[in-house]
RNA sequence: CGGGGUGUAGCGCAGUUGGUAGCGCACCUGGUUUGGGACCAGGGGGUCGUCAGUUCGAGUCUGGCCACCCCGACCA
């Protein structure tokens, strides 16, 4: 009974918190604002790297990997970077501790100010730095470009305040960073990565985004400009998915990274950057999940069908299992990956109520009956429907169903964002619109200090200028200057 | 960094006017069960966050410290 996770509607923010312990995704750690990422946690985690990892290939990327310390004055280099960073790092000062006491209850080890550092080390908030201050000797030539590499890391942001998977002082992440001959090249690249970032987000996380441009408030520490995703959670607030940012030639002077073009001119190299964390982690259970625990789409899934025996004798078991097995062997071919349950300390019962917990997409239940009847009891984790359905087919029927909870996950979500999406008109409206919760798609007169002001009085903030957003005339929300297009607001996680 | 809260078994909690720690779940053993979170019997498990003080005696009272969580401001 103490797995039960509080209600959506009685304390969403409790009901997260429940969930991501109690699916055993992640717990806190002994270290303030660092997770630790579970078995079953990482195993989706895993499931989205290797999905990312492929489409970075895809469009021409390779791994590396640079240091988690980099050099104080690096970060300095670009000066909207550090201004950007400097409230939020974690700094080595040594690299030696000493064992100080001379008897076992007064013995304890301390920093050995001896070993103090020349430079300080920061432990990485971000890589652009140690990076560029790396590609100086790589790019030489236009011949050494485009340079398309990413990397798998952690980094750390000594954050105030610290969710799990939202947002923890240390988390999870890849990073690209490409150098380009061209502005235009880099802008394609920029582009081109949000794209992958849309799908990715749609096609296997089941979960709609709107594609944009940051405002200038926004925008990441030393871009030019940053693209984004977001997307809409079940409660209405927004949650920034990924972004994209095309850095100009920034970090190109900063680290004075140059090359010989085609005319034998130096020229400073274009950049862009791009990354996603865990805190996809939470995006995924926030968009999915319900009040019985994690809703997996099919294609994050580490375990796709389970099966649970319901039996009275060891022969009954052995027989289910055997069919299990088959079934097993049979979808697996089609890259489904199915698990028999067979512990026999726990009753049908409770397994259903775990498997639901940890989001199994497609659970069986065969017992005595079906197996007379040929049969077996099928259950959709998105729908929580049950059906009896015959086993003949039934490897082709899984692969249907999955099919089917992938895409309905993806259209409840976008219904549900359609929903609570509204186009505003006054300021009136506006608050209105922001209290029920959702996108406000209204217009802002472009400046900065407008935005704040909004951000002041309803905390909500410019998520995004929508790409595909159309020009229309208007006035601003707060201001009533003219404005050309809408923007969305919202609050955000 | 402000406000609030919590530290007692793996988890969730109780512990009265101070008298040396208990309940539920989990765990172990045995048995009966098994189609939506089983039941019976027996059993193991504790520096009560930490330091100091008051006291014959502190989980309990006093003070300090630490840690973590939640709500804000800041940020992916």
């Amino acid at each position: 009974m103490s797995k039960v996770v509080t209600s959506r509607n009685d304390d969403y923010s409790q009901w997260y918190q429940d969930l991501v312990t109690k699916a055993d995704l992640a717990d806190h750690s002994a270290v303030r604002g660092c997770m630790v990422i579970k078995p079953h946690g990482y195993a989706i985690w895993e499931k989205m790297q290797q999905a990312l990892d492929g489409m970075f290939k895809e469009t021409g990327h390779v791994n590396a990997y640079f240091p988690l310390f980099i050099p104080k004055s690096f970060l300095s280099k670009e000066a909207k970077h550090v201004d950007g960073f400097a409230q939020e790092c974690a700094i080595v000062t040594h690299h030696r501790l000493k064992t100080v006491g001379d008897t076992p209850e007064t013995r304890q080890v301390v920093v050995d100010e001896t070993a103090k550092l020349e430079e300080e080390l920061i432990v990485r908030p971000t890589s652009e730095t140690i990076i560029w201050n790396t590609y100086r000797d790589w790019i030489k030539s236009h011949r050494d470009l485009p340079l398309l590499i990413n990397q798998w890391a952690n980094v750390v942001r000594w954050e105030m305040r610290t969710r799990l998977f939202l947002r923890t002082a240390e988390f999870l992440w890849q990073e690209g960073h490409t150098a380009h001959a061209t502005k235009q090249e880099a802008i394609e690249e920029t582009e081109r990565m949000l794209e992958v970032y849309a799908r990715f987000a749609e096609d296997y996380m089941a979960m709609p985004v709107i594609k944009g441009i940051k405002t200038e408030n926004e925008r990441f520490a030393g871009a030019e400009e940053t693209y984004c995703i977001e997307a809409m959670m079940q409660d209405g607030k927004a949650l920034q998915a990924g972004t994209s940012h095309f850095l100009g030639q920034n970090f190109a002077k900063a680290f004075e990274v140059k090359f010989a073009n085609k005319e034998n001119k130096l020229e400073y190299v274009w950049a862009t950057s791009w990354g996603v964390s865990t805190r996809l982690m939470g995006a995924l259970i926030m968009t999915h999940s319900d009040d019985n625990g994690l809703v997996i789409p099919p294609k994050l899934a580490p375990v796709h069908v389970v099966v649970v025996p319901i039996y009275k004798t060891e022969e009954e078991l052995s027989k289910i299992e055997v069919l299990a097995k088959q079934l097993a062997s049979e979808l697996k071919t089609k890259n489904i990956v199915v698990r028999f349950d067979h512990r026999d300390t726990l009753r049908p019962g409770f397994k259903f109520a775990e498997h639901e917990l940890r989001g199994v997409p497609v659970r069986l239940g065969i017992g005595p009956k079906d197996m007379e009847n040929g049969t077996v009891e099928m259950a959709r984790r998105d729908t929580l429907t049950k059906e009896v359905v015959s086993m003949d087919g039934l490897a082709e029927r899984i692969v249907a169903t999955l099919d089917d909870i992938q895409s309905s996950m993806y259209n409840r979500a976008l219904k549900l964002r359609e929903s609570m999406t509204h186009h505003v008109n006054t300021w009136e409206e506006f608050e209105k619109a922001l209290d029920a919760g959702g996108f406000v798609y209204a217009h802002w007169d472009g400046t900065a200090e407008t935005e704040k002001k909004i951000k002041d009085r309803t905390k909500a903030t410019i998520r995004c200028i929508p790409l595909d957003s159309v020009a229309e005339d208007g006035k601003c929300i707060l201001t009533g200057a003219p404005s050309s297009r809408r923007v969305i607001f919202a609050r955000a996680y």
